[in-house]
DNA sequence: GGCGCATTAATTATGCAAAAATCTTGACGG
DNA sequence: CCGTCAAGATTTTTGCATAATTAATGCGCC
């Protein structure tokens, strides 16, 4: 179902492990015992250690003779990655992270956009154009309407025909499906359908500097509906305000 | 020494492996023997399928009862992966990726500048001043150069305070080791360092616009650079010029 | 006689346990 | 202070058993 792989016992064991760190119950400096972990998810050293090989290849751990195995500081993890972004997902909704997520969409979506208007072929356009169709459609259910949005935000950056642009779609499906956790009632964005349309008119029109425009104009929408419907500060790109970090010199 | 646990016998089996992988020795599609690459590596079972364990998880290759393990299509990979840019620069220069990853950091880097601007620390200056103190000595060697490159570009990033933003680092790595490795001659770089400079004091002053157009007035002058010492096409932000894709139906 | 379907069988990945080899680390002695 | 040595743990190896999936085969049906 995922990405790669994910069946069998193999999948699962990483997934947990994996969990288990990203929502903090093994935190980074933390060693961890495979022997414990083989008893208690009863499966060999082997699985175990595959498993650790495959969170180690993300950063998320580090395996050293006589020291054991340890979380690695969060600095060091591959936040990129599809699997840790969808397990990040897993724990408590971090506004923090979310924001993070929103700025990046923010930067990415607009510049794609505007390439896309460039570079689109009819068949990019054909995709945008099915994914609209199912997200304007009146009686479609809500997990319907996730993919769909999905889809064309997908097929968005595809027609950017940048083969790192369309990677990037891990972070769109990071902040889209977060944000359809925190709403989570299907039935109220049939605002949504003209802005994407504005979107798809101005890619199909050639014009980058409209399909950017609309595509921030998206966000926005999007954002201030968040913002509305999790009750916290108001206002389409209100950030944690001030400093993020610890002693900010910040002159103006 | 790479980002991961790189050591021992295990990490240098996947990075061999995915060196095929990426440079096209294992094609899409291809089928990969396990038996085989132990006999030819010299390894167990063991290590092979740990190995191939970690190229599932970033999307390299699937394993299925009764077909075999198999190269999966390149729109599949996980190409934001370090890993994989690291082994993509392993193989011939492919201008295309060349460009793409250009094209992408002009896009990340001006925007993190931006907000690198309002957020950086006297923490992140007092990085951003070390680096460039390096690049600006008349004796450094090559390498340091290099280095000292990318901790600005680094510092840089993470200046903006955006957790997802810092990750992007993986793509300005490559792209700036990709450069490097093309024009590979250390000492032809003196005038990059004024163009560094502006962009630190836009960020240390808090001028968002400012410290994005040195970012892209930066990126611009190595542009150049680049296209000079490869003999392509000439222009900063070249392209390859008309539709990447088949069929281009753009009527703008 | 050709076609569709369920059953069977073969092939491959996957999981497990135990033992050998290799390396790191810390201590001891020169 | 440096080199050697020993102890400990991890990594690697080996062999085998199990499970899952696909392809083929045989049957009944149109």
């Amino acid at each position: 179902m995922a990405a790669y792989s994910g069946r069998g016992l193999h999948g699962h064991i990483v997934e947990t492990i994996g969990g288990r760190i990203l929502d903090g119950t093994y935190a980074p400096g933390q060693t961890v015992h495979p022997d414990e972990l083989e008893r208690e998810l009863d499966v060999s050293k082997t699985v175990v250690r595959e498993a650790l090989r495959v969170l180690a290849s993300k950063g998320l751990v580090d395996s050293r003779p006589k020291r054991g195995t340890f979380v690695r500081p969060r600095s060091e993890w591959s936040l990129l990655d599809a699997s840790l972004l969808r397990w990040q997902r897993r724990g408590a909704p971090d506004r923090r992270f979310l924001a993070d997520l929103a700025e990046v969409r923010a930067i990415i979506e607009p510049a794609g956009a505007r390439l896309a208007a460039t570079r689109r072929t009819e068949a990019d356009l054909a995709a945008m154009r099915e994914a609209l169709a199912v997200l304007a459609e009146p009686g479609a259910d809500a997990s319907a309407v996730i993919e769909a949005d999905l889809r064309f935000h997908r097929a968005l950056l595809a027609a950017a025909h940048n083969e790192l642009m369309g990677r990037l779609e891990v972070v769109v499906e990071a902040g889209l499906r977060e944000r359809d956790r925190i709403v989570h009632s299907g039935e109220r964005w049939p605002d949504a359908v003209p802005a994407h349309r504005a979107v798809l008119d101005a890619v199909a029109a050639g014009d980058p500097a409209g399909a950017a425009a609309a595509v921030e104009s998206l966000l926005e929408q999007a954002s201030t509906d968040l913002a509305h419907a999790a009750g916290g500060e108001a206002g389409p790109h209100a950030r944690n305000s001030g400093a993020r970090n610890s002693g900010d010199s910040a002159a103006g």
